[in-house]
DNA sequence: TGCGAAACTGGCCGGGTGGCCAGGACTTCC
DNA sequence: GGAAGTCCTGGCCACCCGGCCAGTTTCGCA
């Protein structure tokens, strides 16, 4: 009989604000029948915070760089995203160049990973 | 200074796993110095947790699969990703080739975005 | 009316990417 | 002891990507 008969939930933490995170683990470390989760472990659940004052960055993107970074994120190439919005590959070039200055990407892996971590776009 | 001393930490819930939720509400309950947030309120954190019979598959990758979708998910260029692992960058095409066939990605920003839907990565 | 922002297009080019071929070394399991 | 799986490496090549240069049109705002 290996099975636990109280499983332990496990928690990650994902918060901004070091403060917060430290009270939180110090509070949650006492509690029977709770854990917290190493680094990179599969967790039951996660805890999070985003500190509001750390992205008072509304990215401003226009409309149709938010139709490229879309079609980005599906996996799209510059030739599909040109077909997919009627435009020319040049001016998909045009965009990505643009949302990977405005997200501070070095690549369009990188803008998609980008935009999603601060919200701009869905996964 | 009308200020607590030791300000209560607020946590709201957001777990799809009723089971899961009741633990998790009667164990945070009898902690000091940390309630549960009233519905709609304005919380410090925000306990997460999606429906794990949403993604019942557990796409098997193996070790150094993961650290190449790490590498790649902080955009990382193929050539970095070799630096960084000490192989050699056909090593590394090697390993993503495999990425984007057992992730059925069309390429590497796909397969990010793949991986971080089905919480293989965390972004 | 002029000016800037946004959107769009083109050519060019170095380097990155992904797919294919081939091979060897190692551990684990039957 | 052989088979399977993982990890590693090499070459080759078509294609894609991102950055550079240049230009046009359209729109809203001052």
């Amino acid at each position: 009989m290996s099975e636990d008969k109280t499983p332990q939930i496990v928690l990650a933490l994902e918060i901004d604000d070091p403060a917060l995170a430290d009270r939180l683990a110090a509070l949650l470390g006492n509690v029977a029948g709770l854990r917290l989760a190493a680094p990179g472990e599969q967790a039951s659940a996660t805890i999070v915070a985003r500190d509001p004052r750390a992205m008072p960055d509304d990215i401003a993107l226009t409309q149709r760089e938010l139709d490229v970074l879309a079609l980005m994120a599906e996996g799209a190439s510059n030739k599909m995203i040109a077909r997919r919005l009627g435009i020319s590959v040049h001016t998909v070039k045009f965009h990505v160049g643009s949302l990977l200055d405005k997200l501070d990407a070095t690549g369009r892996t990188d803008a998609v990973a980008h935009a999603a971590r601060r919200g701009v776009i869905e996964l």
